[in-house]
DNA sequence: CTGTTAGCGCGTTCAC
DNA sequence: GTGAACGCGCTAACAG
């Protein structure tokens, strides 16, 4: 089934593949010192590394990737894994780490474990069986097999997307904890005493924002268990429509609510437009992520702004210069900053 | 800059990589056979297969792709390409991509050519020479180098998200430009008589659409060309705000618009919320893809429906049947269907 | 700075 | 149905 058969093979891409061995008799020199003048420039003198480069060129030349593995029993490949291909979130992760790796010899990998650390496991031992050059992780809360996995791999392991006491490596990202915090103090500032939250397939980051949120609810005295609703469906815009609801129907004097990301908070937003609710005046709403489209909903949608394309970028630097002896040193454990962006849908302070 | 040196690598992951040969000697058979039993079980008597299977998984054996690809010539890499990766379209088609070769020992690799043929061709180039299991592409649009390339490519190669004349070799995908028709055919029933629209970085596909939009527009005689504004910018819900006031500005009677996507389409129905006008009496919208927050807006957005994610599974199904001598003669060039969905800003018929 | 030797782990080819 | 020999294209380790 996955094999093809000849007959389905059309004509051949190259009538013979180029290989090191034909640069290397173009070039008068022997294949490793082709080799070397492709990967380590500095040491093959600038007449005979110019000269190979010229051949190369010519021929056209492409290392085989798979062959240079099999020798170096390293590959180029960076292995990404998500717990979603569909939430935003994750898009704009993907755009830093493709951006990040255009400047680089690397590839990206990605694994979808769709939320579940099982199967994010099993992924991971799959990848570094292919000794990738690196590991990029969501979040900080991997299976301790997985973590003594990746504690013996062989390549640099980067956490993203929130903090740790005790990070595998390397690690990028910011305080879901804070941020969290962060916004109950914006709705208490503004006025609002009785503040609920709506979720949907939380993960271990939305439960850090969750807490940090609750804490702040507590130390100030309004903390009400009957305004938490969560579901462990899927996030969408529909979904927080329909939480909305469900909350509203649980606890029908709920002035405020932070929604664990845009697409909730976006479809809280258009509810209460259909029941026409006065937000920000009877009813405040704060999402998370801040979208693109976020700013420009009516009115325009308070949120968090978080560094998901910064922290992608961050990752592949962290993976680069795990090789580079200079930058070793530097740090390894990157914090960043979410920032409450108040915009319609909460009061003005 | 690449390279790691040995200090800083932390323990091996294994202390000794289990290759064929050892699943060999502890099942007492040699190395080709036990190949052969992963690769091609009806091969082997199911005794010795049972054999080989115990050991396998008795010793954790993982096959070493760099050194199947470097033998057999052959990767298990699938080529994808995009030219975005933050357009909702391109993640829809993702995902069908990944969930479909979950079942399949196939692995993707991403390039996003960022909208620019030069980028795609030069991309192309570099997955041929890897040797992929398939390449998926996005569009029928190559260049003519990059054509030439792909058909003498050894693999199946797959155009999608629009029909094709003259496919590179297997194809799936929807008619572009009766989609847009059928936008056009949809507002004059409505009764808009002075229809407009608005895009954004056009692609071939977008130009498509628009292609079937005048078409019909003309047939009708409703074309104006004042009513088509367009820009090179990428796509966002702001600048669907900023293009639809562009165009009143240019074309104040304009009474419907068709926008090339639903993020357009999203950002010009809040700027006739921020405008008071009457949608959809004074004004229809028509979007594009049928984004989940579609049917959520206030009111719900009349759109075209397009089945990413289907053309995602559809040609990994493509690439797999490929191998396959009895699916060969199948179908390999699947026309889906886009459906225009009449919701709330466009009048009812 | 450059070359020689050896082998990475597997699949192809052909023999049995 | 099973095996032996060979080589895929490249790089590590050493020698010069």
């Amino acid at each position: 089934m996955f094999g093809y058969s000849s007959q389905m093979q059309r004509q051949p891409f190259e009538n013979a593949r180029i290989t090191l061995a034909d640069v290397a008799r173009e070039a008068g020199v022997s294949a490793i010192t082709v080799s070397r003048a492709l990967r380590q420039p500095d040491k093959v003198s600038p007449k005979v590394r110019d000269r190979i480069l010229r051949v190369v060129s010519r021929l056209g030349y492409v290392p085989d990737a798979a062959a240079s593995a099999l020798a170096s029993t390293r590959t180029n490949v960076v292995a990404l894994l998500v717990p979603s291909l569909t939430n935003a979130v994750f898009s704009d992760l993907l755009r830093g780490v493709y951006d990040a790796v255009e400047t680089t010899p690397l590839t990206v990998q990605i694994g979808n474990f769709r939320y579940s650390p099982s199967k994010e496991e099993a992924l991971i031992r799959t990848f570094l069986h292919q000794r990738p050059a690196g590991v990029i992780l969501s979040g900080v809360d991997q299976t301790d097999a997985a973590r003594t996995m990746l504690e013996q791999a062989r390549c640099p392991v980067v956490q993203t997307m929130d903090l740790s006491d005790r990070p595998i490596d390397r690690i990028i990202g910011f305080s879901q904890r804070d941020a969290g915090r962060c916004v109950a103090e914006h709705l208490i500032a503004a006025g609002y005493r009785r503040p609920g939250f709506i979720g949907a397939r939380m993960d271990p980051r939305s439960h850090a924002r969750l807490a940090g949120y609750r804490d702040a609810l507590e130390a100030a005295g309004l903390l009400d268990r009957h305004r938490f609703v969560n579901t462990p469906q899927p996030s969408s815009v529909g979904l927080g429509g329909q939480l909305f609801t469900d909350l509203l129907a649980a606890a029908p004097d709920t002035d405020a609510v932070f929604c664990t990301n845009d697409d909730l908070a976006a479809g809280a937003l258009f509810e209460t437009q259909r029941r026409s609710i006065r937000v920000p005046d009877d009813m405040g709403i704060c999402g998370f992520n801040d979208l693109e489209m976020s700013r420009h909903l009516v009115p325009p949608l308070t949120t968090v702004a978080t560094p998901r394309y910064a922290i992608g970028r961050g990752a592949i630097a962290l993976v680069v210069n795990a090789g580079d002896p200079q930058v070793d040193a530097a740090e390894t454990d990157v914090r960043l900053n979410a920032s409450l962006v108040p915009r319609g849908t909460t009061r003005t302070l």
